[in-house]
DNA sequence: TATGAATGAGGATTCATTCAT
DNA sequence: TATGAATGAATCCTCATTCAT
């Protein structure tokens, strides 16, 4: 029975990140249908369907986390940031999830468990950066929140208009720009 | 008659740019009560909720034209240029609405007004922009849709992460950055 | 503004008959437009949607009424009968506001004005059967009150399944032939 | 709740032939509240009102043509003809629904299967039809189409007319009187 | 425990009718 | 007087959430 309800829980997330990741106005019926539960289910696992988007979120941004964690292992610091900086921003324009995930996870709001795993995410974030900025791959008057900032940006800027992967290497190619240390 | 229907018409715009900027998903009767009017004089003046978005949409990217063409009378193309984008996605921080109306001027959807609109505004920034290159203000090899991209993105980002004044400038300071000619 | 209030009350009326007779549960906005006056003039005209309805059934019934006494004059009582059942019958079949105006006409509804047309009507109608039946074309033993119920069924069941004009008739030549004399 | 459910759906059809058999323009919140469950349950079951109306429309349909079928099997098909006929009309009377429901199962509108049971209505009606006429007991050269056209206007005159009972049969008296062979 | 059914509150939209010019 | 604007009540329909099996 353990077993069942798990696997229906990883069914709904699952489904809740394809929905919601879609279009985020979608109800929580289309979750359950494409989970393939009934939507008694979904409510049993999660109380309110806010409770559903955190989760989702959470999610997110702990994949998220981990991707960073794992590039902070790298041997190029400097090529580890911006990979890992290019890769959000290019998932983004076909996944509006993790544009928004990245949005809430500094944002007041959230439930105890999503500003947490935001908090992680940051953290890893900031790892890689300042790695990048002594590796001498990063301007060093350069400050996490506004580096931050340009990350949510480009995210949601890549996901709003839609752009094309030539567009958008161009755009991060200006930001990159900015980010370099003046020679 | 016709003045108090301009006047209430105006009125309803006002509400509703209000209302949509701070909540997309406000409903139609949230408009017409800050509107002080009954919720058939919103749908009296605007057929359907979508031509009322659309409305403030056009209003919106109007405005962003107006005042792009004003600077583009001005003496320092440069100095134009930036002082655009930067009002853009100052006001962008505190007016969800006007991210939003950028996002939407670029993309398929909208009415035909709105469309127009979007095509005005972004010609008008172009123009800047161009100025702005042959002014030897902004590198010659930023093309313009990589260039919108980025105001639409920190426009977005602003919003979404409700920076602060201070970490606002820091992230355009980057962003100018990038955009400006190697020396 | 005599002339022009009854010139706006009749193009008015023209408009209701016409919209009404096509769909029963048209607004009183189409009527206006119809008739090329604002909607307030028709309320001016008639307080109610009811009264205007009461109207058009009234003009209806007088008119269904000029035309039986028209026929009544006629030599030939039977054939001035006939004529106004299947006259009757053939325009309901398009113009459903005549089926609808002779049902009305029986019922205890429709208010003081449409009550005494419709008895008016009736009487007209009356005054051809009882012709017809001296006259020998019409079986004596028929009554008023079914005949009139044949002529509402006859136009109900026209206009209600649209018919064709050759079964139309042919259903009225079976209906005939139950109201001739038998031989 | 399978039983739960059908019981519902079962209620909420039986209100809804009542209540719009009484008033096609009532409101689905009448039907639901006649029906003693919430609006939404109304909803569930069908998906539009139409849908509801056309439930309720097929329903009566299926209830007529199995009557039809019942009394094909009658020793004297001639009987059978004009009872079916009679019940019909006497219903029809009482029971707008029923009269209604005859109009539309000839009308192109109506979904795939109230169109289905509306042929299969007329098919036996014709079967009853095609016997009488060959027992002698209705005239040969009457068709189809007109005499469908006569039940249906018998019906809507009765219902529309409000007619008394006696009023009712002294009209089917001539109705069938044109019915029958000529002797 | 999983399910599908039930529910009421809320949202967009229409319409008869009343006001202000 | 004729007009177009304003209005709120009513209508269809959706959705998050709760119940009963």
């Amino acid at each position: 029975m353990r077993a069942d309800a798990r696997d229906n829980r990883a069914r709904i997330m699952t489904a809740a990140d394809e929905v919601f990741g879609q279009s985020p106005a979608a109800s929580t019926d289309d979750v359950a249908k494409l989970a393939g539960v009934g939507i008694a289910t979904v409510f049993r696992h999660f109380a309110t369907k806010t409770e559903l988007l955190e989760a989702v979120l959470t999610l997110r941004l702990e994949r998220l986390r981990d991707r960073a964690l794992q590039l902070a292992g790298s041997a190029d610091p400097g090529a580890a940031f911006y990979e890992f900086f290019t890769q959000v921003v290019s998932e983004s324009a076909s996944k509006l999830a993790i544009a928004e995930a990245l949005t809430a996870s500094g944002v007041a709001a959230a439930g105890e468990e999503a500003r947490a795993a935001g908090h992680g995410m940051r953290e890893a974030f900031d790892g890689l950066l300042t790695a990048a900025q002594k590796a001498g791959a990063v301007r060093p008057d350069a400050h996490f929140p506004e580096v931050y900032a340009l990350l949510i940006g480009s995210s949601r800027g890549a996901t709003a208009a839609r752009l094309d992967a030539e567009t958008r290497d161009r755009m991060l190619a200006l930001v990159y720009d900015g980010l370099k240390p003046p020679t």
